[in-house]
DNA sequence: CTAATAGTGTCTTTAAGACAATATTTG
DNA sequence: CAAATATTGTCTTAAAGACACTATTAG
C-alpha cells in the first residue's frame, strides 16, 4: 500500500481529494448523420441516381437562431460520449443501432458564443427507409440537405465538422465496408455502385467495382422485377466468417 | 435582427446567458509520444538496429502512485486541445514543433477516480536527437518504454490509448509519410526502412521499399562514410511540390 | 424491336512481392 | 580478400483501369 507525500493511501486521498477551481468546460457530441436516397428520374425505364444527405436542424434560440446546425447534445456524467451520440441519434431520427464513429473533438475557444463548450464531432450513417424524424426539443425543424447544397451560413463550426465527416467517409469507403451500413436489407450492385459514386463524386468502372465488392457482399436468390430490362441479383452484406 | 422567444437579440441573450447547473467534466490532453532509436550491436561492422519507444512518466501522486503514465495536463479555456498537447510535448520533451495528431477522445465514466476527466488522447513523432527530457511537476521520473516491453499495470486507460496509437500509427506508414517525422535531417533509406519495419514489426522487400519511399524523399549529395561497407547516399525529407 | 440495365470477358497498366546479381567500402 | 551493406534488375503476382461484348427484361 503506497503512501503518497502527504502519508494517505489512495484510498484516503480519493476520499478528501476535492476537485478544486480548475475550469471546465461543457462537453458536447455534434453527429453528422448521412444517408443516401433516392432521387426520381423521369423515364419509368431509367434508375433513379443516389444523392448523399445530412440531417440538419434549424435552431429554434439563440446563438445562430433560425440557421442550420447538427443534431447534437451535451454529455452526462454517467455516460461515454459514444453513448450520448447514440442518444442524440435515436432521439433525432429514431434509429437505435446503426454505424457510429467518433471523428474528432472540436475545441477552439470562442467556437460556442455562450460558454466554453468542447465538442466531440461523431458520423452516422442509416438507411433512409429506417428513419423516422422527430423534431426535438431545441428545433423547430429538421431536414436532409445534399452536401453539395450545404453552404457556409451553418451555426457554430459546423460546416467544418461536416466537411471532416465527408473526407473520413470518402477515405474509409475505400478500404472498409461502411458503404453497406447505408443500404437497406437487400441491393443490386448498381445501386451499391450508385452509392459509392454519390459519395465519391465520381464514376466507378463497374467491373473493376464489382470485382472489389465481391468480397463485402452475399448474393441472394432473389431478383428485382417489373423493371424494364434486366432483373438483376439482390445481394446482401455478407455476415462476419 | 431575429429575436427569440423572449424578444432577446442575439447580444441580448448572450448578455444575460447563465451557464447554469449542467455538470461539466476536466478536460485533458494525454499524449503517446513516439521516437525511435538505435539499439547498439556488438559488431563494428553491423548497422544498428531501430526500436519505437514511448515516452512514460511515473506518477508521484495519486491515484495510481508509482505507476507509469502518459505524459499529459489539462485544456485551459483560451487554448485548443491540440494547443494543450502541444504545451504539454513542450514541457515534457522540450520539442516546440513536431508531429502532433489528434487521436481519440477516451470518456469511460470512471477512467479516472478523481473525478469525471475526459481525455482527448494525442499522438506525437519526433526524432530522439532533439529530444531534452525534463521532469515536470508531477512526475518523478521520465523514460522510454520500447512498446514491446509495455505491460499492463499503466495508469488510468493509459494501455488502451497506447494501442489505439500504434494502430493510427502502423496504418498512416502505409500510405503517408509520418515515418520522415520521426527521422533526422539526412537518412540513409535502409535507415528509414529500419524505422518502417520497426513500426510494422514485419520485414519488408528492399527493391519495393525503396520504389515505394522514393516518391516521399530527395537525394542529396552526400554519403555515409567510415562504414565497414559501400557508402549511402543520405536523403532528406521531400520538400512541398 | 427498342431502350435500358445486368453481367462478364479481356487486354492494359500499375504496384507489390520475391529473389538475385552487382557495386563499394574498411580492416 | 572477407564481411557487410548499397543499389539495381527482373520475373512474378495481384489489383485496378479501361472498354466492349453479350444477356435479359417491359412495353
Amino acid at each position: 500500500m503506497r503512501l503518497d507525500a502527504n502519508g494517505l493511501t489512495e484510498k484516503q486521498f480519493l476520499k478528501q481529494y476535492n476537485p478544486g477551481d480548475y475550469p471546465r468546460p461543457s462537453v458536447a457530441v455534434d453527429i453528422v448523420i448521412f444517408t443516401v436516397v433516392d432521387v426520381q428520374g423521369d423515364n419509368y425505364r431509367k434508375l433513379s441516381e443516389k444523392e448523399l444527405r445530412v440531417l440538419l436542424i434549424r435552431r429554434g434560440e439563440h446563438p445562430f437562431i433560425g440557421q442550420w446546425a447538427l443534431p447534437g447534445g451535451f454529455v452526462r456524467p454517467d455516460e461515454t460520449v459514444g453513448e450520448a451520440a447514440s442518444r442524440e441519434l435515436a432521439e433525432e431520427t429514431g434509429v437505435q443501432s446503426g454505424y457510429l464513429e467518433q471523428l474528432y473533438t472540436f475545441s477552439k475557444p470562442g467556437r460556442d458564443p455562450r460558454t466554453w463548450v468542447i465538442s466531440c464531432a461523431h458520423m452516422a450513417l442509416i438507411d433512409s427507409n429506417r428513419v423516422n424524424l422527430k423534431s426535438g426539443s431545441d428545433a423547430d425543424d429538421a431536414q436532409w440537405f445534399a452536401i453539395s447544397t450545404i453552404k457556409n451560413g451553418l451555426a457554430f463550426d459546423h460546416a467544418e465538422i461536416i466537411a471532416c465527416a465527408i473526407q473520413r467517409l470518402r477515405a474509409k469507403l475505400e478500404y472498409t465496408d461502411l458503404a453497406l451500413r447505408l443500404m437497406p436489407e437487400k441491393f443490386t450492385l448498381t445501386q451499391l455502385q450508385q452509392v459509392y459514386e454519390a459519395i465519391l463524386g465520381k464514376p466507378l468502372y463497374k467491373a473493376a467495382f464489382r470485382r472489389k465488392v465481391m468480397g463485402l457482399v452475399q448474393e441472394t436468390d432473389k431478383y428485382t422485377s417489373d423493371k424494364g430490362h434486366r432483373p438483376a441479383k439482390l445481394y446482401t452484406k455478407k455476415t462476419g466468417e
